[in-house]
Parts: structure tokens; C-alpha cells; sequence
DNA sequence: ACGTCAATACGTAAATATACGTATTTTATG
DNA sequence: CATAAAATACGTATATTTACGTATTGACGT
């Protein structure tokens, strides 16, 4: 028998994927959370150890990417499967170096949920068609090679919120020129030339949100 | 009884609705449908109208926006209550217009839902929390009075799109000189004054998307 | 201890953007 | 048809950005 613990904020969501679940042979949901806060309290109070643990990224407390990083460094033995419509860059990178074993998309049928669940349990990884695309394309997008040091991120992010060189200087306490040499430096990295490109590039590395 | 129809394109989810939904007395999920195409021909294939249809916003193919529109054009006497994680401003103010009957997150308690239901039913309408307060303050935002011109929006477009004020001249077949008139007039009708502030204008206004 | 790299800073020249003004033509709208 | 609004265009002045350089300091790893 499969032991699998659920988060999911969406309660319709959850209680779909419950039932779906329920119904498929050898998979049992024994609990269920809509927060990484009552999902940390269903763990601890469960007899045994799941199984696997489907995560849900955007919830109202801990992100999933977060209950997921948790859980390798203290439930080690415990699978993990993503279950979540989430695709930014960020996100899936960070996901394969915390190693899930794998990544449905919310709308994928039942049945490939399940079989990702045999899969992984049988020892496998599983990754959702669009996901392993994602992913390939996020391995392959020179950018996201490019390494930027957190002052860079810094300039980004005050970039981003509409500040102008001199304000950002003022604020970090710097040159404006220093501003200036770091906005070079991060164009001639990305290879872009427009601060709208930088802005289209930060959201899709997660450095600002909107 | 209320027929519903339901259209949303994650299997879980419809799943989820349609067993909480058919648990709710004096409810039933007469049809339901993963895409617009669908949704189309599932209506067609009843023999009555449903009561209510809900709708999902972000689906494959024509979006819950357009099916109400069409709805409310169509069948004015179907009732029509949205159901979605969606709250872009524009879509926002854009369902407000074609005057859909109610608004719920996904993430709202079963029991919400079907009170929603039957509030409208009766002949109000049932406007979530959180929806309600982005209506409100969509509403109160100077910025969203603000009117701009197809040609304003479409040098907004170009300009997010990272094309310098001289390639959108070459582009457009204009002088540079006019594309600089159009954003220091766009700028300043939004009160606003920095490239990074009009990319997130132009996000949450719908004109241009990630 | 040495080398590398990030962060800091400055200078200068060219390119761009912005802030003012004004003005003509086209398009909507009453 | 008349009027308003939008789209078009130009000039000039200032501010800002970008693209080249160069250089010092401190942190980190080997």
C-alpha cells in the first residue's frame, strides 16, 4: 500500500485529487493539508511515515519548494511529487537541485498522476511531458547559466521597482556610477540592451515578482 | 433542482467540484467540459439549458472571459458564476462589464461555493472577499480611469517588448520624435515615471503578458 | 600567501531619453 | 458640418544611459 500525504490550498483540488486517488488500487491518501504549516502537523502526528508527499508550490504559508527542502533534509526516505501548474524558471531549477522525484502538471489526467506515482515508487522519477520540456529548456537557456552576484540582484530588483540610477545610488549608499557599471555589467552577461528585457528576465528567474 | 454545467481544465479540480457539488442538495453537475470547444457542444447537447454554468478563466483554448461573453449574449437567461484563481485587473474589470453574476476563488471553502450558488440563484450576486476588494480597489485606482489611445497601447507593447524608441520609429513607420510625444503623454497621464513602472502598468492592465 | 572575483569608484564621449513647446493631418463624434 | 481628440511631426535643452577605459579594496578558496 502507497501512503501519500497531500497539500493543496484549493479545497475543491484537494478533495478531486483525494477522491481520484482513493478510487486507483494500492494508493491511500492518509492525510491531507492546506498549508505547509498543517501540512508539518499531519506529518507528525501520523503512525508511520508516508510514503510520498504531493506538493502543491503556491500556498499560503511555506511554499512547496520549501516544504519539499524540508522534507529531503529531515524525511529523507520520503518521495516527493510536485503536483502544481507553477512553471516559472526559478522554481523548476530549484526543484531539480533539491532533487524531487517528480513533476505533474494540475491538469494532467488521473491516470498519469497515477502511473507518475507507480513510477516513482518503483524506484523511477517521473516528469510531466511540458515539465520535461521546462526543464530541458531551462538547461539550455544561456541565461540561466549566467551567474549574478547578489549586489547585481540588488540593482535588478530597485531597477525593476521604477527607480532610477541616481535614487538607487542614494539608497545603497554608492556612485551612481557604480550603479552604472552594474547595469553594464548584468546587460553585457544577459547579452540584452533593454531594461524591459532585464525586467521580462528577472520575472522569469523569480528575482522581482509582480 | 440547479443544473450546473462546469468547465475548467484541470481534471482534479473538476473532479473535486463536481463530487462536492453533487454531495450539496438540490444541486446537480448536469455536464461539464475541460475546454471552450467542449463547453460549446456540451450546451448544445442538452436537452435543457443548465441553470448556472461555472467557469474557469485560464483554459486551453477560448478563455472563461470570452465563453461569458458569448453566454450572455447567447443563453442571457443562464446564470453565471466565475471560479477562478485569476485577478488580473483587466480580466477583473472586463467580467464586471459583461456583468457575471458572482466571482469565487478557487481556493474558497466548498461551502462558500455553494452559497455562492444559491445566492445567485435567488437572484443576487455572490462576489468572494478577495475579489470583492480587488473590484473596489480597481475601481478606486486613477490609474485604471486613465484612457489610452490603441496607438499609446501599442507603443507600450513594443516598448515591453525591449525595441528601442528608434526601432519602434523604423517599425511603426513614424518619426522618433513621435513615439517620444506618445510615452511622455502616456507617462504622464499615468503619473508615472520610469520605463520599469509602465512594464508593470501594462502587465496588470492586461496590454501585454509575460 | 597568492590569485580571483565581486564590489566599489571615477572619467569621457556618444547615444538616448525626457521635458518643454508648437503644429498639421486624420479620425470620431455630436 | 463642426469640434474634439488622436496621431503625426519637429526643435531645443537637459538629463540619463551606455560603452568604452582604469583602479582599489575586501572576501574567498587553494
Amino acid at each position: 500500500m502507497i501512503d501519500i500525504i497531500l497539500v493543496d490550498d484549493h479545497d475543491l483540488f484537494r478533495m478531486g485529487t483525494t477522491m481520484a486517488l482513493g478510487n486507483a488500487k494500492g494508493i491511500n491518501v492518509v492525510a491531507q493539508a492546506a498549508s505547509g504549516k498543517e501540512f508539518f502537523e499531519a506529518l507528525q502526528s501520523l503512525p508511520n511515515e508516508p510514503t510520498m508527499a504531493l506538493l502543491d508550490i503556491i500556498l499560503p504559508d511555506l511554499s512547496g519548494v520549501e516544504i519539499a527542502r524540508r522534507l529531503r533534509a529531515e524525511h529523507p526516505d520520503m518521495l516527493i511529487l510536485m503536483l502544481s501548474a507553477e512553471t516559472a524558471e526559478s522554481v523548476i531549477l530549484e526543484l531539480t537541485e533539491i532533487g524531487v522525484d517528480g513533476f505533474v502538471s494540475k491538469n494532467s489526467p488521473t491516470e498519469e498522476i497515477i502511473e507518475a506515482i507507480n513510477t516513482i515508487v518503483e524506484g523511477g522519477t517521473y516528469f510531466a511531458k511540458d515539465i520535461a520540456r521546462l526543464i530541458r529548456d531551462v538547461c539550455n537557456a544561456s541565461e540561466l547559466r549566467v551567474e549574478l552576484s547578489e549586489r547585481e540582484q540588488d540593482i535588478i530588483r530597485l531597477c525593476c521597482d521604477g527607480m532610477h540610477a541616481r535614487d538607487i545610488a542614494d539608497k545603497l549608499c554608492i556612485s551612481i556610477r557604480t550603479v552604472d557599471t552594474h547595469k553594464t555589467n548584468i546587460f553585457r552577461k544577459l547579452g540584452i540592451d533593454s531594461s524591459m528585457s532585464l525586467m521580462r528576465f528577472a520575472l522569469r528567474r523569480g528575482i522581482i515578482h509582480l
